[in-house]
DNA sequence: GTTTCCACTTGATCTCGGTCAAAGCAACTG
DNA sequence: CAGTTGCTTTGACCGAGATCAAGTGGAAAC
């Protein structure tokens, strides 16, 4: 098996996703090290991997499907707080429990690491920790953008953002372009949509159906998405940090 | 003078902050290297720190007053993502450009660190990475808690979710208690609430009024809060994680 | 002392998105 | 095949919060 170190080179023959989400720059004996502690897990949508206020026995990363991060109040109001995407990293080194549910939004698969011995390699493997804060920093700095659109954004901005963050996570995955029109299938139910946007289902499907009345998108039965135009729907985000993902 | 180096023992004489921001667990070498790349730096209410897209050159931590990050659309739209009360940690070691602005809320002093070296410290010194890893994910934790807030609560239990969150900060900085009454100023204005809490100044003024109507709040002028009983005020957020705060 | 300013309050009205209800539609099931 | 189930759409109505507009009160400035 050959093993693949740097960011780049992403994968090896049974894991993907692996070394990009927690083992760039390291060297080859660490990914040993590492292989001897993984293990793969699957679950079914809908199903709930981790239960907030539980103790966490293992981190690990999406290889496919999607699962989301949710926190809900006791009178039923959920609002999804995160979105993990293949390649996305689950878990909080150095925490015992999980301040929030994690749940398989479709059929799931993960490769997973047992805490303890993992925490060990981050005491004894700088990269590793520093790898890690560059990772939770996105995570803060997605988390920070999405709260603008939660605070300030109309419903119809926040589904056009909503779309521009699925096209382009899925681009960058399947190392599709974002400048001709873009396609790709919505992971999300309409009340998965509702629940991250902090909107209700009926008025996620409105402001769909009107998106696709102004020819912002097209839609292929309920869940394929055509993008014509990647500016105009920016445009409909309100979002001034396209961040360059259209140069 | 003398270095205090566990978590417990916070403040030396002239930087009450710093060790508790970054130095936890280290031993005395390495606070003599941050002591000879710190600096101090002090801001007027309303100055903007640190521009979106600027590049950093230092980080640092809040010594007395309020700072916030915010982002801000072109239309004017303004959302608060974070609030950086004394003792926070400011600065994302690793990225070259702040993703948003830091703005001095009230009169600010900060303790600085140059970038460069500090990030030298970090590269070396394996405690620094885990710590910063430790209070980025805190921030994470709370960037997330504050997403059900923007996104699933009225406008009431937005107000009740800030005061709480103001009076438990305010309580263990000055080490008070939470279970008698507890009183506390108001550090924000009316508009600066309504930009953390994704409302109108005139929604956080009317449902300020509310509170006070039903005997939630007190108000002593219009900064001077007193909360009679904690419990009542957690209700009223609608908050089931009060993190045994009341135990 | 009164003027100005700023943060705040209060009122009247409007609107976006929530709520409730019905119905469409594709995929299964027996 | 009819019947169920789950996801989605659409319509009618309503209300929380936004918007627009005065007005209050206290502290600094002249």
């Amino acid at each position: 098996m050959t093993l693949k170190a740097s960011y780049e080179h992403v994968g090896c023959d049974d894991c993907p996703i692996r070394h990009r989400a927690v083992c760039a720059h390291c060297e080859k004996d660490e990914l040993e090290e590492l292989e001897a502690i993984k293990y793969y897990r699957s679950f079914e949508a809908g199903q709930t991997i981790i239960w907030s206020g539980d103790p966490m026995s293992f981190v690990g990363s999406v290889v496919s499907g999607i699962a989301s991060l949710t926190q809900t109040m006791e009178d039923g109001r959920t609002q999804m707080v995160g979105l993990l995407l293949p390649s996305d990293f689950v878990g909080r080194p150095g925490r015992e429990a999980a301040p929030y549910d994690v749940v398989a939004t479709t059929d799931l698969v993960m490769c997973c690491f047992r805490r303890a011995p993992f925490e060990e390699m981050i005491a004894t493997t700088p990269h590793i920790a520093q790898r890690l804060l560059e990772m939770t920093l996105d995570e803060l700095d997605a988390a920070r953008e999405w709260m603008l659109v939660l605070g300030r954004k109309t419903a119809r901005e926040k589904i056009a953002s909503l779309l521009s963050i699925i096209a382009r996570r899925d681009a960058s995955v399947n190392r599709k372009g974002l400048s001709g029109p873009i396609a790709f299938d919505l992971p999300l139910t309409r009340e998965a949509m509702a629940d991250y946007l902090g909107l209700t289902l009926e008025t996620v499907s409105r402001q769909i159906s009107a998106l696709k009345k102004d020819q912002v998108i097209q839609l292929e039965g309920k869940r394929h998405v055509i993008i014509p135009d990647m500016r105009s729907l920016l445009d409909e985000a309100g979002d001034d940090s396209d961040g360059g993902f259209l140069v």
